[in-house]
DNA sequence: TTAAAAAAGTGATTTTTATCAACTTTATTA
DNA sequence: TAATAAAGTTGATAAAAATCACTTTTTTAA
């Protein structure tokens, strides 16, 4: 059985993957006629929030982590982007700087195509115009979800949430009942829930003595999704 | 000197009202060739989050909170949309159900418009479309800012800011130094900020020690923004 | 391979926030 | 306008989360 059946990831997945999917070939080759591509290596900064943005990106491979620095530098991950994502498309629609900085979470490969040759082809394209629409309209949805979780859930259920969703962007070649490791520092993973690192550390012992998970030097390997799921939505 | 100067004001605030700004007349007749009218009362639901939609609003008068509910039934307020906004368009271009519900903060004239002539003039306005695509990405923005928010400050510093946006929301014929009176109920303003109802009263009643702000009955008047500001910003 | 550095983990303590149980003031309406 | 209801307020207490100081383990790179 499927995730989706037991808990709606659909809520807190951007799905950005899909604004390029059935795109017509004549489309896709106005906007990558110029695209170059490059790989970032861990920790490597892609843009920073309040830059000035002169392309896209999109994800070949990999995962990066979209963040806010507070006024002392502290990071708050905001969204984790996976495999297919695009980045950096708010700040040229919305003709402002980046809302947020992006940096890899571990080596990608990204392509980046240029400010003009995206707008050149959304002037051209409705389907990419609709699919932007879709998708923007969609990660409103998302954020107002992460935004009533933080408004309202304890450390400890947004812990759980966060981890049913990392598990399902580390699945490589998942099959049911495959144990899946999210390779992710505590640090990380405590700007995400918006915590502490010490209250990651501690709630993630809870879940081990659980047996909901258990850890590889810094790798989680979630062994009971259900109970997390249970966590998350009750209190 | 107006507040643009000394608080990123755009930061946490939609301007959807932008949508329909300067779109020709032709568009416009397509789009409200269907609309009607409707007055709510104070505390009368527009829709509810999870409801399928059947068009979009326009707020011609009063205010509007936009609000999810927690499986307690514990409302959480995302926003505070103004005379001039548009509420309900995620939905339909997402293709889905309301993420969000919407019930007047005050009596409110609303117009209504069909789904059907709004995805008409879409199709038929590259212009509207251009709009839509530039809000819902400032949106995108506006979220996140209000997400780092909640992941990493106090419920002081987030009341002083809620306050500060409100103060800008609830000014009518303001000229400088002119006092404004925010009229919103403690157990609103707790689940805007996101915290219990004593608490805000507790931190109100701190704000007026400090001469930031009087009350008058449940009317808050704001008496000194920029000593807000430096709560809002600063630890 | 092994130091050094970085990250993970633990325990004690303080601070912040939530909850509970009153009581008071303000608004509503019979 | 009086009574009733609703909203606001206060204080005490409990619970949750943050912070600090430190040890242990893991990772990195010389």
């Amino acid at each position: 059985m499927s995730i989706k059946g037991i808990f709606p990831i659909d809520k807190w997945d951007f799905k950005s993957e899909s604004v390029l999917a059935d795109l017509p070939a004549a489309d896709l080759e106005l906007l990558t006629a110029n695209k170059s591509e490059q790989v970032y290596k861990k920790g490597e900064i892609i843009f920073r929030e309040g830059g000035y943005p002169s392309g896209i990106f999109y994800i070949k491979s990999g995962k990066v982590k979209k963040y806010k620095l507070d006024s002392d530098a502290k990071e708050h991950i905001i969204y984790v982007a996976n495999t297919g994502e695009l980045l950096g498309y708010h700040a040229i629609l919305s003709d402002g700087r980046y809302p947020d900085g992006a940096a890899a979470l571990e080596e990608s490969k990204i392509a980046f195509i240029p400010r003009e040759d995206f707008l050149e082809t959304l002037n051209q394209s409705k389907l990419l115009s609709a699919h932007l629409l879709k998708t923007l309209s969609h990660e409103f949805a998302v954020l107002a979800n992460s935004l009533s979780m933080f408004a309202q859930k304890s450390v400890r259920e947004r812990l759980a949430l966060q981890l049913i969703v990392l598990r399902e962007k580390y699945k490589v070649n998942f099959h049911a009942g495959m144990p899946v490791e999210i390779n992710m520092s505590r640090e990380d993973l405590a700007s995400l829930v918006g915590t502490a690192r010490e209250n990651v550390i501690r709630v993630l012992a809870e879940f081990k003595m659980d047996k909901i998970l258990e850890t590889k030097g810094r790798k989680i390997i979630v062994l009971d999704v259900s109970k997390l799921i249970k966590i998350a939505d009750y209190k």
